[in-house]
DNA sequence: TTTCTTATGTTAGAAAACCTGACACGTATG
DNA sequence: CATACGTGTCAGGTTTTCTAACATAAGAAA
């Protein structure tokens, strides 16, 4: 992961601030958790902490219940993220690899 | 301000994830605060938020403190940045009022 | 050396924020 | 109509933060 990705990974936030930068509730947002649709990591106490992507997150879960979508259905749509992530993912690691052959095959003959 | 700055100016943070971020204590955070090197926002109820240039400008104190400056020698390092931040500001905007005027006569005579 | 100053530790009591769990309720849907 | 869904609200308990004060080790100054 990218430097800038693991800052807007990291759990920072308490839910106070969270819910004054997504003007949702602490119900509604910790209903989303229950629901599996945000997992925020706890700090020592135990207390919720948040990171800009989960913050993100809620902004897209807003849109999304906005336009009409159940929870069910953005779950669906996350898990549906998820898997295209992993497939581009693969598909990526597989182009490495051929491409790691590729300039193998150079490297034998190719001088 | 761009956008970026914005977010990074954003008091968001709570001092105990500052105090996990920069491991400084509690007490050191509010101490500089007193002595004027940082000066975070407040919430509602009268919390301390700190932004994430704060965090920045908190971990350049602990490296100035161990460096051997003390909290006034802190101050007038600021106070010279600051002196030169504006500097480059105002010899910015007049660079762009005599590009300015440089434009305004080509438009009147230079066609 | 003795006496200040500086930066930090520690403690106490109060206020603010957060936690979980429960019950209530309006709206949409089967 | 009956149910499920998303949200509001409340109570009681825990965690975090607040201010103010006193304590102290190490360096600076007298």
């Amino acid at each position: 992961m990218s430097e800038r990705e693991l800052r807007r990974n990291l759990a920072i936030l308490p839910i106070g601030t969270v819910r004054e930068l997504t003007l949702l509730t602490d119900r509604q947002i910790r209903y989303y958790e229950q629901n599996e649709l945000i997992a925020p990591n706890r700090g020592k106490g135990g207390q919720r902490r948040y990171s800009l992507n989960d913050v993100d997150r809620l902004l897209e879960i807003k849109d999304f219940l906005d336009a009409g979508d159940s929870i069910k259905d953005i779950q669906e749509i996350f898990a549906k993220q998820r898997r295209k992530a992993i497939e581009k993912q693969d598909s990526e690691s597989a182009l490495r690899r051929s491409l790691q052959k590729e300039f193998a095959q150079i490297g034998r003959f190719g001088r």
